[in-house]
DNA sequence: CACTGGAAAATGCCGC
DNA sequence: GCGGCATTTTCCAGTG
């Protein structure tokens, strides 16, 4: 888009706005996150392996793809029309 | 498992609930913010162009001159100054 | 198993040797690419401007022209010409 | 670094060229990665199939993060001096 | 306080 | 040409 109306900038600028908002709230955010990390290793707790704990607990889902779907994965590779 | 550990366990527990709700909102978030650039999009605005002007603002002004100054100390090396 | 189905496994398993060989030489280029970047780095050279002068050269002044104009217009409507 | 002599020009000219012949083998090696893929096509394969084969492999080595590594994680996170 | 590794984000690419 | 996915780059916390 070339701007050449005050329309279109004031839109711009809006847009502008509101995306700054939400990296605002995302800073907070995190902000947040890490104080109840560094609160959790106050406790006594490794933050490295506690973010580990985190991580395996988001990639848990993934492991659907575990040993059956990997077999019809391989088995549809398979399953060519005329090989 | 000794009650020590069992204490342990109940606290990680609550701070990897903690950790996890928060890791949601900032997910949340960030979607929101990608609905917005989509938003914008649509309204004809190039979303790269639109995220250069995000970092843009970001940045300290002074920071800012001092990349391009080197950006165009090395372009005037290799002779590219009008690229 | 058929020995239709034998005949694709097999041929499977040269499609994928092929292909995770390439995978693997291009890994190693990207390995070199990345020593490269170090070195100039210990020469001194600023590595992220240095990435920003090959992105630029890979352009079409065109493109990059194109591109600058509509930040400056962006800017403009923000009244940020001078950042 | 700020570029004042002709042979720190050089130099970063040398460094660009080097670069740029790493990205061209990249591209070249990329190149014939696609032609595998469309061959393999070509013999009946599912193209989106196959990448998904070569993801699985490459990600299989990262499942040694399996159960009784996971385990021994949290058994870790739980081993805190005072808790 | 620079380096290193790892997470997040941006870019670029492939298929539709 | 666009949307989704994979790669690449950037950013940031942790460490010596």
């Amino acid at each position: 888009m070339t701007i050449t109306t005050s329309d279109a900038a004031a839109q711009l600028q809006q847009y502008i706005d509101r995306l700054e908002r939400l990296e605002d709230e995302i800073k907070e955010v995190r902000t947040q996150f890490n104080e109840v990390i560094l609160e959790a290793k106050g406790s006594g707790f490794d933050t490295k392996v506690l973010r580990q704990v985190l991580k395996i607990r988001k990639m848990k889902p993934h492991e659907r793809l575990e040993q059956e779907e990997i077999l019809a994965t391989y088995l549809h590779a398979l399953d060519m029309e005329d090989a």
